[in-house]
DNA sequence: CGCTTTTGACCCGCGC
DNA sequence: GCGCGGGTCAAAAGCG
């Protein structure tokens, strides 16, 4: 795992442990959003872990509770379900506890970026979802998070 | 042992 | 066509 390339090179064992304990900042902020997707707008809170349920939808202020296969399947035949989105947030970690496993499987140098670009995919077999992670290349104090797909399962079990 | 990460190669769409 | 940028594969290595 990379995620020691923005960390102070003390410890890289100790960051898994930090990783797990991870706490989602109380004061984070939604400021900015992958370019690549402007559809993709999330007005939080989100709190990990997180369903891909607490999803507001820009435009129309609506819920659109993303996936709830856990207690009904209903939410898998919404069309305002959001396959894609993104945030991101202060973090000196890019691997935040989302309540999933991930398995890498490819890392990027995007141009124009002086940050690789991290691919993730569930480790669930046969869960098509995958997420990306890079660092802001403006304010590299923020981490980027995009996922993308919807889990065909609960959280890890 | 069964998973993970690593890393270059491969692939594919698109603009020229 | 061809090259480039970006996404993915897969073989090997790594780790608990």
């Amino acid at each position: 795992m990379s995620s020691s390339n923005f960390n102070p090179p003390d410890s890289p064992e100790s960051d898994r442990a930090e990783q797990s304990n991870f706490e989602f900042p109380e004061d984070w902020t939604l400021d900015g959003w992958l370019e690549d997707y402007p559809e993709t707008i999330i007005t939080g809170p989100i709190q990990f872990p997180f369903n891909q349920a607490d999803e507001v939808n820009n435009d129309s202020a609506r819920t659109s509770s993303l996936l709830q296969v856990s207690e009904n399947e209903t939410a898998r035949e919404r069309r305002d379900v959001r396959e894609r989105f993104a945030f991101k947030t202060k973090s000196e970690v890019e691997i935040l506890d989302d309540g999933y496993r991930w398995r890498k499987y490819g890392k990027k140098w995007v141009k124009n970026s002086p940050n690789p670009r991290n691919y993730y995919r569930c480790s669930i077999d046969g869960c098509p979802v995958k997420k990306r992670v890079e660092r802001d290349k403006e304010d590299p104090s923020y981490v980027i998070t995009t996922y993308e797909g919807i889990h065909n399962h609960r959280s890890v079990s």
